[in-house]
DNA sequence: TCTGGGGTCCTAGGACCC
DNA sequence: TCTGGGGTCCTAGGACCC
């Protein structure tokens, strides 16, 4: 059988505010908040300390009810230059330990730890991890040890924050299978009452429900999450996964709703350039564009087209988005615009498939030229000319 | 004054081909 | 007159996560 393997799920304990307080030591110990544009709607809270999120303040909150749970709380812009430079720091630092990290989001990954830890103490190992994180970039972090990705996550999530927890499969029953379903990484918010209602109410339902009602009532998603649930779950750390982009897009608020064509437009116009400016930036075409429009009314709608062609340009993507966007609309004022480019392809690929179009239209052309030649050779100019034009009246 | 913006993955139906 | 089944691709929608 394969060898228990040791897997570590790191994960920022509150990121971006904990990156500004890193930056300006005089919040230490403060309510922050990290928000969008406070002066509109889009103004959320993307992300709060621990001290404002003791007085309530969570993520997702408008502002304004923010504020009236913590008066003192103070809200930042969100700083994603800041953001980024500390993760690439934070990964840096976690390759020093093995190449088998996998980057699952800006603030947490795992590490495969189970080649490098011959005899040392995994939680010693993690206690020098933790310490690390924090000495060298200021930020706190929790980390949870399991034999795969699954407990690891589960495991971090435990203690909050600058927590360390180890979840063996033998400890499953005492400190996981109490937990109530809805904190199951995988069992979103629409679905716990779906859950409910066939009784499962804790993690330890999920395990010992019968196989059959599982597949019956969530299929095959389902069955995995059972097998989670008792424990098992063989995915890989694999460190490519996250450098791998499947869709690059933009979406934007306006910042009212609206049924104006020039406000569409426009905004249409915005987002096809930044979605063309990050394709450029990393040297990717795409082979899909997709345009989502959010009505008045939060119901949401997609549009997607699969292209001959790869396409970069500000252009094409206004084009192709235009399109969609005029073929679906169905009048309703819009609340929210987005474009997004998938079926990405890396710019020599691109070229490659450019040029085999190309390629292969140079074959037909000298193929017919070939042919229009032995003609020539058999029956005279006469005849050929006549055949091209007989060919075209067709047409 | 309810509810951002970046993603991934899964499902289901229809078209089309063999 | 009736009429299989599998595979792939495309599209739309939705759940979920950070």
């Amino acid at each position: 059988m394969n060898r228990a393997r040791l897997i570590f799920h790191l994960d920022m304990n509150s990121f971006f505010a904990s990156v500004e307080i890193a930056y300006n030591r005089s919040l230490v110990g403060k309510p922050v908040a990290i928000a969008g544009n406070p002066e509109e709607r889009r103004g959320i809270i993307i992300t709060s300390s621990y001290e404002a999120r003791a007085k309530g303040v969570k993520t997702t909150m408008p502002i304004w009810q923010a504020k009236k749970l913590c008066p003192s709380l103070i809200i930042l812009r969100p700083n994603g230059d800041r953001y980024r430079a500390a993760s690439k720091a934070l990964f840096e630092l976690l390759f020093t330990y093995t190449p088998l990290v996998e980057q699952v989001s800006i603030d947490e990954g795992y590490l495969d730890l189970t080649t490098y830890l011959h005899k040392q103490d995994p939680i010693q190992l993690a206690k020098d991890m933790q310490k690390r994180v924090l000495t060298e970039l200021d930020l706190p972090c929790s980390i949870g040890i399991a034999p795969n990705k699954f407990l690891a996550k589960m495991a971090s999530d435990m203690q909050k924050p600058n927590g360390i927890t180890i979840l063996r499969k033998r400890d499953i029953k005492q400190k996981l299978w109490p937990l109530p379903i809805e904190e199951m990484h995988g069992i979103g918010k629409r679905t716990v009452e779906k859950w409910k209602k066939v009784d499962i109410l804790t993690i330890g339902h999920l395990a010992l429900a019968p196989k059959e009602l599982i597949s019956k009532k969530f299929g095959e998603r389902g069955l995995e999450l059972k097998e989670r649930a008792n424990g098992n779950d063989c995915r890989i750390v694999n460190p490519h996964a996250y450098s791998e982009y499947k869709s690059i897009g933009h979406s934007t608020t306006l910042r009212k709703d609206t049924k104006n064509i020039q406000v569409i437009r426009a905004t249409l116009d915005d987002l096809a350039k930044r979605v063309h400016q990050r394709l450029r930036k990393k040297d990717m075409f795409a082979r899909g564009v997709q345009i989502t429009i959010r009505y008045y009314d939060w119901k949401m709608i997609t549009r997607s087209h699969k292209l001959v062609n790869p396409v970069q340009s500000h252009e094409d993507l206004m084009k192709e988005a235009k399109a969609l966007v005029e073929k679906a609309w169905n009048g309703n004022a819009i609340r929210l615009l987005g474009i997004s480019t998938y079926d990405l392809l890396e710019k020599q690929h691109a070229y490659k498939q450019l040029d085999l179009f190309t390629y292969t239209e140079e074959i037909k052309k000298e193929e017919i030229n070939e042919t229009i030649n032995q003609l020539r050779e058999r029956f005279g100019e006469g005849v050929v000319q006549r055949g091209w034009k007989k060919e075209e009246e067709e047409q």
